[in-house]
DNA sequence: GGGCGTCTTTGACCTACATCAACGGGACGG
DNA sequence: CCGTCCCGTTGATGTAGGTCAAAGACGCCC
């Protein structure tokens, strides 16, 4: 079985740093806006946010909350990576997501944080405390449906990687990973070959499963079977797509 | 690797029977409700979503809908119990849910089902056609509220499950299932213990990212420790709950 | 530029679970 | 009452991926 030590982060900074909110409204410059919460807001719907919302920095390593705290807040994702993750007792980790610009975390129906969220990269977010941000939902049911829509869209990813944590085998879950890095660098349009991946082989490998050295592993049989080529800089080309594809669906 | 040969159906019928609804409001009679979608509702809305509903019955085995058909409805399970899976192209099979009564199914977002649904046992369902639905949700707040409650509560087990999934091993992840049965049959009011188990080993193979030679053998160890006891027609006893539960916790 | 800490890769070996196979028992139909 | 069909259980064996160990490789700081 797996046994995961919680090692040191590098780059770790004492805390969160929220940024003064000086600018009238930083809504008006988000660059990501149409994939977030804020999509289709109208300009007074953008303005009330506005006046809620503020903005955080997060180092490589720093954690935005822990499982079980209080679930004060919600974020959106503006810029770098963030992994979300659950822990057993014995340190045994499941990443249950990466999250990126125009993602959104702190969905909790009771009150409590169900997971963990650290940076991987250096992030940017918006932070919206949950009081306030409420009566603008009931204000503007607009809203509440593209919550609604997200948090469908988000279960219907969870299925698909219980598909995968449950039934692929290691190449598999390696090549389903790839083409889900690259299809989402795309839909931020950004892209997506060379696709390039900002975490660790051990953080890869919590969330597929699988342990470092298995990612590794897989990495280079892939890279020995001509299907990607390892890059400098964390980036990875996907020389042959269609078989990628193909093995991720397991065919 | 597992390879999943999907069997044929025992008391597979030809179709889901629509029973015609003869009554003025079966809703009324729901003896659910407070569990489902339809959780405090005034008269005029349970009038409103009783117009729009049909009830359904389906066999053991019995399919509801598969994976990749047009979502054209959504369900509410008012008896017995439905597995909700997804499969690869080669039969491999993960289940992603099991649904009781008062447990919601359909959300889809991109208006097809992201997995197919067959019933466990005999089971009766509520309908309702997802384009009459959606005004209502419109019209009323409440239930669009709830139904975001609902989806970021299954989002939260999905989680719970992927942390299963992943890291996990046999008996944690039987010990784990054993208690959310239990749990879930609390809740609707039922006693927890001794908990019945109405799904077959295989299913739950399928639901734990196991085989069936390995669910029956994680049995019959927990049996012979002491923990559980087998008893007829598919009842387990939880003969020590604290074990189960540190097991279950992986500590 | 050199030392250090971290991450990645590779190798040798091990084990939890899968696979393959056989048997037993309950449900059901004739 | 007896076959047949599932389903569950148990045993023997195989293997994908985990574990343990060590050697590069890549910053990063002084």
């Amino acid at each position: 079985m797996a046994s995961f030590e919680i090692k040191k982060m590098t780059g770790h900074l004492p805390g969160a740093r929220p940024r003064p909110r000086d600018t009238a409204s930083p809504c008006n410059a988000c660059n990501v806006r149409h994939l977030t919460l804020c999509a289709a807001l109208d300009d007074q719907e953008v303005a009330d946010m506005a006046a809620i919302v503020s903005t955080l920095e997060l180092g490589p390593g720093e954690p935005l909350f822990d499982e079980g705290e209080p679930a004060e807040h919600v974020f959106n994702v503006t810029a770098g990576a963030i992994k979300i993750y659950k822990l057993l007792p014995d340190g045994r980790r499941q990443m249950t997501g990466f999250l990126f610009p125009g993602d959104f975390l702190g969905l909790a129906n009771d009150q409590i944080y169900a997971y963990s969220a650290e940076a991987v990269t250096f992030s940017t977010l918006c932070r919206f405390p949950r009081k306030k941000l409420e009566p603008l939902l009931d204000r503007y049911p607009k809203m509440e449906r593209r919550l609604l829509s997200m948090a469908s869209h988000e279960l219907a990813v969870a299925q698909e990687q219980m598909l995968l944590l449950g039934r692929k085998t290691a190449r598999e879950k390696v090549a389903s990973f790839l083409l889900m890095l690259s299809r989402r660098a795309e839909q931020r349009g950004q892209p997506g070959n060379p696709v390039s991946i900002p975490m660790s082989r051990n953080d890869i490998g919590d969330y597929l499963g699988l342990t470092t050295e298995t990612v590794s592993r897989t990495f280079t049989q892939l890279k020995s079977n001509g299907v990607i080529t390892l890059l400098n800089s964390g980036k990875v080309d996907l020389a042959d797509g269609a078989a990628l594809q193909e093995m991720a669906d397991g065919a």
